[in-house]
Order: C-alpha cells, then structure tokens, then sequence
DNA sequence: AATGAATGAGAGTTCATTCAT
DNA sequence: GATGAATGAACTCTCATTCAT
C-alpha cells in the first residue's frame, strides 16, 4: 500500500499504522532517523530493535506499530536512501564566483560531498550489498537508486558532449560513478595509505584523462 | 599457533585440533570450504554453524574441533583467501602466442579472471569489509591482501615507467585497482544494466587513457 | 549498582532491568525463590535456566532480563542468604517465661532453629564452599556471612565472660560455630545412626564442657 | 558385578573390561588417580573424562574400557577412598619415645594428619556431599565410610572408658568426628582468620573438655 | 586392546516480536 | 495509541560417549 503524504509517497505495510497525522509522521521519522543511525553504524544484525527504539525516544511497541518488523524498517531506510549523491551533484553544480566550475572541479567537488555523506553512512552501503544479494526487493530499491544515479551522469556527459571523448556514454556513466564510489569507499573504510589529497587528485585526473578530449 | 604442513602453514587455535594425518587436513579443508561458501552466500551473521558443519558432512563438534568458534572460522577463510587476484595477474602476464600482450591487454585479462573468481566469491568480500569495520584482527588481515596487491601493480608501473604518464605511481596503483575491482564487483552483482562486454571497453579505454602517454 | 527500592536495596547488573514496580519485584523474587530451591536440591551445574525459568512460572528470556546470566542468579542468592543464623539467634535469645535461658538452653534453641532451616536448603551450603574455591566474588561474600556469625558469637563470648572458660575467645567462637554448624549439616544430609535428640544433646554437652567454668 | 583381585574387591560395570592382568589393573589405578585428583581439584562437574584421560596418559576410549562412564568412575573412587582417616589414626596412635601419648596428643596428630590429607582432596569431599543428596548409591558409600570412622573412635572411647565421661559414647563419637573433620575443613578451605595453631589448640582443648572425666 | 576423531543431545544466552495494561 | 515486560525459537558452543581403524 503506497499512501501519498505531505509531498512523499510512503509505503505501509499491511498491518501497520498509515500515518495519518503530523505527529505520527514526525515520530515515524525519528525512528527511521535511530533506524538510519543504528544500521550505519552497527550493520542490519548487529543493530537491535531495542536499541533502535530507545534511540528514537519510543517504545518497542510503538516501533512495532509503524513498521511491520526490522526488515520492513530497513527497507524503509532504503526508500529515502539515495546515499548523498542528490546533495553532492547538486553542490557539484552550483556556480563559484559566477563561472561555471570545470569539469574536474565538478568531479573533485563530487568526491568532497560523497566523502562526507560516507563518513556517517559507514555500514549501511556494505549491508545494503549483502541483503540485495539474497532478497530481490532490496536488490530492486539498490537499482533504482543507481539508476537515477547514472541518469544523472548520463545527462551531464549529454550537455557537455562536445568536450568529451567516450564513445559509449552509457557505459562511461558507469564506469564514472564506479569509480569514484570506489575511490571514496577506500578513503572511508580502507586503512589510509596514502592521503586522501592524493588520492582525489589521481583519481580527477583519470577520469579526466578518460572524459576529454585531448 | 602456526604449523607447517604437507606444504601449507595452518594456524591452530589453542585446544582445537592440530590437523597431523592427511585425513584431518581433508576434514579441515571440507570445514572451510562449505564456511567459505556458506559465508559467501550469507554472510556471516546469516550463516549458522550447524549448516556449515552440514554442508561440510560433519558434525558440529567436530567442526569445533578444528575451529575454536565461528570467528576463528571466519579468519582462518580470510588467511587463504586472497581474491584471486593471483591467479588474475599470472594469467594477465601469460604471453599470448609468443609475443608480450598490450596494457590494455593486460587490463582486460585481469578483469576477465577476477570475473570468474568473484562469480563465486559473492558476499565474503563486502562481509569483510563489514567485520573490518569493527575487528581490527581483519582490518590487518584485508590490509595485508590490499598491501599485496597495490605492491603488485605498482611493480607493473614502475615496470613499464616509461610508457606511463602518472606523476604519483602510488595513488595511481590505488585508483587502478579499485576502479578494475568496483567494476567486477558491479558486473557481478549489480543488476546488469548494459552487456559485460561494453563496460570491459569503457574500463580498459578509461585506464589506458589515464596510464599511457599519449 | 545498588538501588534502594520497598525497602530493601536490590543488586542490578547492567543491562539487566531495575525491578521499578512492585510487580517486577515480585517476579524477580520468584525466580531468585525458584533459582534457589534449585540450586539447593540439585546444585549449581545440575540446575538448568529453564528448570529454574519453568518452576518461576517465567519465561528464560524473562530470567535473564532480570539477570545477566546463571551466575549473577547465583550471587544474587547468596546476598540474600545467610543461613537462617539471624533467625536462630533472635530465636534463642529470647526470653523463656520471662527468665533467661541457660547457656545449654540457647545452643539447644540455636541448633534447633537452624535445623529447620538447613531442612530446606540443602546443597546450597555445599555448592557456595565449592564455587567459592574457584571464585574469589563468591569467597568474598562467603567470608562476609561468616564474619557476621562469629561476631555474635564472640559478642555473646564476650557478654558472659565471668561463666566462660576458653583463653581464646575469637578461636573459641570458631570452634563453637564449626561444631554447632557441622553437626546440623550431619543431622540434615547424612543417613540418621543415632536419634537427633541424641546428638543434640551430646553437642550441647560438648560445647557447654569446653566453654563453662566448673 | 564384583571380582576379587590382588586383594581387593572390584566392581566391574557390565559391558567393561575385568582387569584380569597386572597391566591392566596398573592402567585402572592411573585412571583411579587422575579421576581422583581431577575431581578433588575441580570437582565432578567441571572434570572432563578427556582431561582425565589425558593425565592418566590414556585414550578415553581406554578410560570407557574399564569404566561404564563417568559416574562409574566417581563411584569407583568412593570406593577407595577413605578421606585420609585410617592413615590419620595409625599416625596418630604411634608410640612417642616409647610411652602412650595423652588424649591431647592423639586428638592433635589425628588433626595434623588430616590436614595434609585434606589440603591434597580439596574439592572430592564437598563433590561427595552434593552427590550424595540426589543419589543413593553414592549415599551408601559414604554411610559406609563414615561407619568405619566412627567404630575406630567409638573403640577409642571404649578402650579408654575409665578415663572418659560421656554418657552416650555412640553420640559423642559423632560429636568428636565431625568437629575434627570440620575445623579442619575450615582449614582448608575458609579464608583464615587467624593461625591454624589457635584453632587447633581450641579443638583439643574443647574435646578434651567435653571428653575427659576432671 | 587401544586410539582419538567424530557424534549430537543439551546447556546458556539473545533478541525479534507480542500483548496485557 | 503507547508501553515495555514477557515470550520462545534459534543460535553458539561443550562434552560424555561411541566406533572405525
């Protein structure tokens, strides 16, 4: 059941309590808000309802009247996920000093975004990769998101296509979001071994050296 | 503890058994392949001891036998597992009919080979990550496997310097491998959005452009 | 940490949930009732979680939100056990139609009284003087129990010194108290050789030959 | 069913091997001993029949030839083991420098002796107890024991009736028994509270004031 | 006869979920 | 609606006992 909401749609599990008042909205978000939190920091086994509940200020039960049970709740969490890439593109974009930013100030600007938003998502990205693999409807919820993701790129190499080499754009969108998520996971989970300065500015300039023209 | 035997080190855990016959290593072998297995299908907290003793048509106290618990397991899968990034490189610098292969040969025989191996490997690799997070015992572990690999690429760089263009060859090693290996990982477990065959074209073209002089 | 709570101060281990309302209170008191008619039938090792849970009329989850595990139950015990030696020697002081008793009255009245209670509590004596060998917490409060008995022995040594024979008043009262205590345990666990009466009046005896002046 | 061997009588389980050789019966008495000394340290629970195995230097499918299982084994133990007494009373009746020691001197060696003896049995007494409660086998055995004991002090107290008060001397027997066993129980295992010589003077001068005709 | 690897029932403990208040 | 005490299935791990070698 999908029911629209002050400006969201939400779905409600069969069973559990359609939201219908400001209130409840607000004490639905701060349990996904403890759900979030706990997940990141913990992972999905680790983290327990319990805790979960007493770090949103409510009980168990309450918990359990908005969502059906822990997975639900997860996937819930999946629902407004989009792993920081909205605020990060649009932060990429915006004009400094009245120029319009290069291409790799724009790259180097997504990477500086992503790494703060990473920093707080810790567990949740790697547990989201596990639960896909063995339940569908998260798998799906993961697509969707990368898909708006690598719309969003494709749309960006499509303005700027006269600058730019790769003859499958399709395939370079991919290619572009994989490695700078991958390049901002290490900086986030893996032990440092080189600092992260250097590690940015490699990585601007490969996939510069991919995306231009010479 | 550490022992050497028929041509392996095996760690023993204090009072678990020190596997002397070749009939106990089999055993012991049994154990870690279905946990290897069982862990990269469920990752570790889904996986139970019980079923992995199944799997491994044993019992569970004999599985305790071998392993002092379930972590204990866990590491001493980490200790053999290395990605298949071995295998991947000796097949990449294989010559081909007699002549040295391209980089971008090169590129595309890792990619191909740690397909294969990741295929198989599926969630172990994030649930490390995930145990990294918390356990500094496998956070030293991956560091090694990591450690081992960026030495190899690097080797290659430095190998071949004067094709190369990057200015920092240590940043550069990092960006080579997390970019191939983000793209294996998403050929594999991503929902496939494009063939395998055009985002291996756009990885290879984006690192050769990034390495090579033009 | 100790909370003070209907008068009594109550023991509560972290995580474990402080007893608030009277009904927690009442139930934490039938699993510690439960828990210790258990452990005195059957011992420590031989008495099971859910033994102990099922007789509570609790669940074993509800057991261990009110203790972190068998032993803090264990302990929890002890603090509250002392051996019915207070109720023996209220008992055997008071006053017999308005006369004070002989000091062969009182040690009769004191045997007597703890008759009863050794009655019920069987192998938990036992059970502490073992656990209290590999244990130092349970030797620890062990030793505070006995502290507490041999100085109102030795008060009352002291209170009737001008009858009283024995240069070594503190050795005196430990004499007195293993005497007393070794043959009430014998009464209550060994196969019955003799009459009761018998033996009690043989200890009577003994103990008023060693500490009366003739 | 029961054998006579080498001067003993053996009870032998069915299904488990009579030791109708020397070695045999060299490798049961290893058994014996390390059972023995495994549970006078840990008591029974804690024992494991591996460790005892191992001590004895024996495989535990050796241990289950000549032992049903692990109560088996304690019982057979019971059956030897007589808690140090008769070693403590022949010491204790030696001749000094040719003349009969005093009832004093007699009472302290037996005390003396049974220290030694104790401080080695440590858990096995208490075991024995505990045991004993739930299982009349084990119950009978120690009923036994305890008979010897007392028969040795009653033809004490009987052969040197003219010195002696008593009235009941079957009584004052238990009464003399239990508390030496006890105060010297409380020596071993209590926490000391003052000097073993101050407790056992106490002792001898209380027996000998409940014993001796002034 | 002896070995010790293997078994599996059963123990302690956790935590998602329910429901009386 | 909200609470949180209570539930009990399920998990990890131990160890007395067996049996192929």
């Amino acid at each position: 059941m999908l029911i629209w909401l002050e400006g969201t749609i939400v779905a409600v599990s069969k069973g559990t309590r359609a939201p219908r008042q400001r209130r409840s909205i607000e004490k639905r978000d701060r349990i996904l808000e403890a759900a979030y939190a706990t997940f990141c920091e913990q992972g999905y086994y680790k983290s327990t309802t319990i805790e979960i509940a007493r770090r949103a200020g409510v009980s168990v039960g309450c918990l359990y009247s908005y969502f059906a049970d822990k997975y639900d709740l997860f996937v819930a969490i999946l629902d407004r996920y989009e792993g920081g890439f909205e605020t990060a593109r649009t932060r990429a974009l915006e004009a400094v000093d009245g120029r319009t930013r290069t291409h790799a100030e724009v790259i180097r600007a997504v990477m500086t975004s992503l790494l703060q938003e990473h920093e707080a998502t810790r567990e949740l990205n790697r547990e989201i990769g596990i639960l896909a693999f063995s339940d569908p409807a998260i798998a799906a919820r993961k697509g969707q998101q990368a898909g708006k993701i690598l719309d969003a790129i494709q749309q960006y190499l499509a303005a700027h296509r006269e600058d730019l080499r790769p003859a499958d754009p399709e395939a370079a969108a991919i290619v572009v979001w994989k490695t700078i998520s991958a390049l901002v996971d290490s900086m986030v989970f893996d032990p440092p071994m080189i600092g992260r300065e250097r590690l940015i500015d490699a990585t601007v300039e490969a996939l510069c050296a991919y995306l231009l023209k010479r």
